[in-house]
DNA sequence: ATCCTCCCCTAC
DNA sequence: TAAGGTAGGGGAGGAT
């Protein structure tokens, strides 16, 4: 038995319609019931997020969390540890010859950091793990790239650059010598370095096969529905005779004439009936439509209001193909000349083609074998081009499309289905009318051939006896023979071998559904498109209708007009009109009263449910339940336990027929795809590529034919599965795994080359042999307008640092924090401009001088803040574009600034520590602790390593998520407040000390000392030293040391993006040191009492968000774990789809490059 | 809890 | 020969 029935319903023989392509004889778990079996090929697909599979990995970061958790447990025990040694021997004993100087490592160096480290710290010098400007006064390095020399330059004006010779020199001469000697000149190692290994060519693939044999393995035994199991069932007429027969009773007389009888229906002498009702219906033909609703046939949904990109698509490679819109749908172009030749399919295709679709110039040429891939993907560049022209599905999958081009205004207009529908739709009293053409695409080719009416009569694209052309319908004589859509014609025409066969006409049908449409639009406002066929009415409100004459009226209209019949269904709501409808078909209708709603369903079979499908009447048939009446017998509770929640109670409800849905919603659409399933068929690699571009194609063009562009794509690949025999079908996919990997990319994009990069990323993903597919397709979703994403751009510019959410207004949260931040800026100046540091931002700034002078209406002006205003750090810290920039709005003044600050850094570094002279003590902050106490391991990894060792795929490793269970977070903050630095508690308003007192009532006693830490500070600055030799336990609760800390939960109440997703990064795996030092810096500093802020918090807020960006931006070259915390960062950014790209903006271009790289390259255009 | 990915199911 | 597309709903299971 061949198990590739796919969706095809089969002869009688095989009567098992389609399960799924590889249903095999033994599986008794039924093809729906099988558990979920995923693919483990899955790589970096997932690399945003599932560690599921790092362990089958190799590389230095497969397990990220448990290194992080080690590395976290490293320094905390160096912390201590060196937190006592320093004031021991430290501080009291070396010869302090690097008193004052803070060296910062780049790169690999001779000696190693570490050892330079262990000097810095012998002989009273420090060192960095991170380079801050602020914090750093030397630059230790031996050789860099020069793409990095750039940098430095840019960013570290000032800062001496120096070759490690001069620590080892100092220390032997026991004097800190002369830096300049040492600087370091212009030479160049090009050393390779993490920024090289994003560009790396070639992902890891090694391991993949493996992991794809397993799956494949899985596979195997999975499955298996037998397709012999499940048949015959239906081919008997009885059941049909038995709810045909017991729906007459249903009927409302009135209708009766319009009846379709059951009897006639399966009876051969029904031609009569069906004639004579013809007739009927045709001899009332007074009924004229409206001019005003002449089909306008502007089919093609591809087209666009805008000129531009109408002619841009015209010119599309696929531009032809969805025009579906004839001249004249009308009942005009008959195929007379065919009446004689009734079963040739060949005469009646020559007349009714006339030069629609066709183009079979091109096919009949071929004649000569050339091998029956002929029409495969081999050999054939254009085949996605023409394919879809053809396919059956692809019209009716696109129709919707079409229509609503046609009727734009039922997306939002009268039509909501808010509240009175969905009253209605609750409301017992509710009407609704279910109308579906009768045979559609058969009944528009024979409309204007009477002869052909009563005779078997399908559409199909071959009349081959032998072919595996499917049918697409069949009329109701044909029906009697057990032709039906779906099947295969030569199944067909072994049910009925006089069976007439008639080509596609998708103009005309076309055509015929406008016409269909106008006509429900003219007698009901409330109008929800099903397919091109069908449609439902609700009515509910229009008091003095006759349902049942309206939707006689409606029937007779559509006949006059189209030559075609509809049948309807009537009742309380949609389920039961649709039922109703089925039971009317053909050419009739009926009324199903609320009362006889049981009495219809008991016998009903579950499969007539719409919903129930062929899986899930395998599922239910295994619990014995046939019919509508058995499966009541089953609680809701238990069908939500084995179906699902909404699946078992839409069996729960539709058993009762009970259906609150609501009729008229057009609902935007959610996704946009295009997928080929026939003929693929590819050689190599080049096959595939050619085709995916050209996949790419349509899918760009369809996405700008609805105006919309899309963030998350994916590729869904058709593998044929191991030992699948040959598809039955002539050239179908036959038994296949269904693959699917998707990428949500920050920036929404229709772009086609952006579209190929994604798509060409995906593919990698998948580990396949390309002459295994079977089927491609590309589906994009997460939509947006493009309208709407393209202001979303222009709009993101400054502003949104500080607006926490989309829906947040930002003005309110930037208005607030800007003005608050001149109204810090003049307080402080008229205080005493001590610390006037970081006040004002000079990028916003300029960003927003930008934007005034772009949008002379801008909302917010702000002029440049006053000179003294200025942080020196920040101003320093820009790239000599924006500084120059800066520099002239200025007047040039900012260069004296800058020389005038060099002598007095403490001006914006009392809290910090001071790298030349710290103000005495050079009291250590808590984040200096920390950051001398971190191990330079990580720095080893990025700068030494060979790159082999950090692979791109122990970056994507790397970011996968850490697993949050609590014991692997580890504090990376003080443990105590006693050891945090008193010159920062020193600064803080006086609300927040309260605060963190109040916070800490058992702690009152440490009041004194803290005041007594401060005090010291004061007086000598050596505070820390004293302190932090006495930890108090009793302190661990403080603002930052907290379990969580205090601070998180503060971020995340912050209403800033930011800080939140900082939160939340911290809550899962810690931050390294620099951040947290940023985190705490900014806390303290920008802490300014005002009046609109009550506590305080948003003056941080602030501060931070300008720290953040300076640090993204200073950044020399992140280690491993500010890799991690940004992506991370980045990664929710993204999936927020806020804030992604001001951040992508400013980050370090190596940042970029790998960020870049992991979204397909559809970032940097 | 809520989201996301990778499916499966359903209908025309 | 033959054109097995399209889109939404939803479930399982994992990440957050
Ligand atoms: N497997 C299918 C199902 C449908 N169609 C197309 C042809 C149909 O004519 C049209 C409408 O589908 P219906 O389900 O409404 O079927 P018909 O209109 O053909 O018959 P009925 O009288 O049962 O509505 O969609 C198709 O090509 N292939
Ligand atoms: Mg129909
Ligand atoms: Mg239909």
């Amino acid at each position: 038995m061949n198990s590739d029935s796919s969706r095809s319903a089969n002869s009688s023989a095989q009567k098992s319609k389609r399960i799924r392509d590889n249903s095999s004889p033994s599986n008794p778990s039924g093809g729906g019931g099988n558990k979920r079996k995923r693919s483990n090929q899955k790589t970096l697909g997932v690399a945003w997020g599932a560690n599921s599979i790092s362990s089958s990995r190799k590389s230095p970061f497969s397990d990220f969390g448990s290194y992080m958790v080690e590395k976290n447990r490293k320094l905390h025990n160096q912390f201590n540890l060196d937190a006592s040694s320093a004031s021991h021997s430290g501080v009291n004993s070396g010869n302090q010859i690097f008193q004052g100087v803070s060296i910062f490592v780049d790169g690999f160096t001779i000696p190693s950091s570490q050892e330079l480290r262990g000097y810095m710290l012998k002989y009273g010098g420090r060192f960095e793990n991170y380079f801050s400007r602020r914090s750093v006064s030397h630059i230790i390095c031996s050789n860099l790239p020069d793409s990095k020399i750039k940098n430095l330059r840019s960013f570290s004006r000032g800062l001496p650059v120096v070759k490690p010779t001069w620590i080892l020199d100092s220390v032997a001469s026991n004097k800190l010598l002369s830096w300049v000697p040492y600087q370091l000149d212009q030479l160049v190692n090009n050393q390779p370095r993490l920024s090289e290994f994003f560009s790396m060519k070639k992902g890891p693939t090694v391991e993949k096969p493996k992991i794809c044999l397993t799956s494949e393995k899985k596979y195997e035994t999975e499955d298996s529905l037998s397709p012999v199991a499940m048949n015959l069932k239906d081919t008997t007429l009885s059941e049909v005779n038995e709810s045909v027969g017991y729906r007459a009773e249903l009927h409302s007389d009135s209708e009766m004439n319009l009846q379709y009888n059951a009897d006639a229906k399966l009876n051969e002498t029904s031609s009569d009936d069906l004639e004579a009702a013809k007739l009927k219906d045709t001899s009332i033909s007074d009924v004229d439509v409206s001019i005003e609703y002449k089909p306008q046939f502007c089919g093609s949904f591809e087209m666009l209001p805008q000129k531009d990109a109408d002619v841009e698509v015209q010119k599309g490679p696929s531009s032809e193909k969805y025009n579906y819109a004839g001249e004249e749908p009308g009942i005009d172009d008959v195929g007379q000349s065919s009446e004689e030749n009734i079963s040739s399919f060949h005469g009646l295709s020559a007349s009714t083609h006339n030069g629609s679709t066709n183009s079979d110039g091109s096919s009949s040429s071929m004649a000569a074998g050339s091998s029956k891939l002929q029409h495969s993907t081999l050999e054939n560049p254009d085949f996605v081009e023409n394919y879809f022209k053809k396919s059956r599905l692809h019209f009716i999958g696109t129709w919707r499309n079409r229509y609503y081009k046609r009727f734009p205004r039922l997306a939002n207009g009268s039509n909501s289905v808010t509240s009175p529908i969905n009253g209605s739709s609750h409301d017992q009293s509710a009407t609704i009318i279910h109308v579906d053409m009768d045979c559609f695409f058969v009944s528009v080719v024979i409309r204007n051939i009477p002869k052909f009416k009563d005779r078997p009569v399908a559409v199909c694209h071959s009349d081959n006896p032998k072919g595996t052309a499917e049918i697409s319908s069949a009329n109701y004589p044909a029906r009697s023979y057990g032709v039906k859509a779906g099947m295969f014609v030569r199944d067909a025409k072994a049910l009925c071998p006089h069976l007439v066969i008639f080509p596609y006409d998708f103009k005309s049908y076309e055509g015929v559904a406008d016409q269909f449409y106008d006509i429900l639009h003219k007698h009901c406002e409330k109008v929800q498109a099903v397919s091109c066929d069908e449609a439902f009415l609700d009515i509910s409100g229009t008091n003095n209708v006759d349902p049942e004459v309206l939707a006689s009226k409606i029937r007779k209209e559509i006949f006059d007009t189209t030559g075609c019949t509809a049948s309807a269904g009537i009742a309380t709501n949609m389920l039961m009109a649709r039922l109703a409808t089925k039971t009317a078909k053909p050419d009739g209708q009926c009324y199903i009263p609320l009362e006889k709603v049981d009495d219809y369903l008991n016998p009903l079979p579950i499969k007539d449910l719409p919903g129930i499908g062929h899986a899930l009447e395998e599922k239910l048939k295994k619990r014995s339940v046939l019919t509508c009446s058995q499966l009541r017998m089953l609680s809701k509770d238990s069908l939500q336990k084995d179906f699902g929640l909404k699946t078992g109670e839409m069996l729960w409800n539709y058993s009762r027929g009970v259906d609150n849905r609501a009729v008229g919603l057009i609902q935007e659409s959610k996704s946009i795809g295009a997928e080929v399933n026939w003929g693929v068929r590819f050689k190599d690699f080049k096959d595939c590529q050619c085709f995916l571009l050209n996949l790419c194609k349509e899918v760009s063009l369809r996405l700008n034919g609805c105006g919309v562009q899309g963030r998350t794509f994916t590729l869904k690949i058709k593998k044929r599965r191991k030992n699948a025999d040959e598809p039955t079908k002539y050239m179908g996919c036959g038994d296949c795994e269904n693959l699917s990997h998707s990428l949500t990319v920050p920036v929404a994009t229709d772009d086609l080359e952006i579209l190929q990069r994604i798509v060409k990323q995906l593919f990698g993903f998948f580990v396949i042999d390309v002459k295994e597919i079977r089927g491609i397709g590309l589906q994009v979703s997460k939509l947006q307008n493009v309208d709407i994403s393209r202001q979303g751009t222009k709009r993101n510019s400054l502003d949104s640092w500080l607006s926490s959410s989309a829906t947040t207004n930002v003005e309110n949260v930037i208005g607030p924090s800007v003005k608050e931040v001149a109204n810090i800026d003049n307080e402080k100046q008229s205080n005493s401009g001590t610390l006037d540091q970081l006040s004002a931002d000079p990028i916003s700034h300029l960003i927003q001088m930008e934007n005034n002078r772009h949008h002379s209406e801008a909302l917010n002006p702000v002029s440049p803040p006053p000179l003294c205003n200025l942080d020196i750090g920040v101003i320093r810290s820009l790239p000599p574009e924006l500084f120059s920039e800066l520099n002239e709005i200025y007047g040039g003044k900012l260069i004296d600034l800058l020389s005038k600050s060099r002598d007095k850094n403490e001006v914006f570094s009392s809290s910090i520590r001071v790298p030349s002279q710290g103000s005495g003590g050079d009291g250590l902050t808590l984040s200096d602790i920390q950051g001398n106490k971190v191990q330079s391991e990580n720095k080893h990894i990025v700068d030494r390593s060979p790159p082999a060792q950090i692979s791109r795929e122990g970056l994507y490793t790397m970011m996968a998520p850490i697993s949050t269970s609590g014991s692997h977070r580890i504090d990376l903050l003080p443990s105590s407040l006693s050891q945090v630095d008193p010159s920062v508690l020193q600064e803080l308003p006086e609300p927040l000390r309260d605060d963190i007192l109040k916070q800490l009532p058992a702690h009152r006693g440490n009041e004194l000392s803290l005041e007594h830490a401060i005090k010291d500070q004061r007086e000598s600055g050596s505070g820390v030293e004293n302190t932090s030799g006495s930890v108090d336990p009793l302190m661990e609760n403080d603002l930052w040391s907290g379990n969580p800390p205090l601070w998180v939960d503060k971020f995340k109440a912050s209403n800033c993006l930011i800080l939140e997703l900082f939160a939340e990064i911290y809550t899962e795996s810690g931050l390294p040191g620099n951040l947290y030092e940023i985190l705490l810096r900014t806390s303290s500093q920008s802490w300014h009492p005002s009046a609109a802020d009550s506590d305080g918090w948003d003056g941080a807020i602030y501060g931070l968000c300008e720290l953040l960006k300076q640090y993204f931006k200073l950044k020399i070259e992140l280690d491993i774990e500010e890799t991690y915390v940004c992506f991370r960062l980045l990664k929710r950014l993204a999936m927020k789809s806020q804030l992604f790209l001001e951040v992508f903006n400013i980050i370090d271009p190596y940042l970029q490059g790998a960020v870049n790289e992991i979204y397909g390259g559809s970032l940097k255009v």
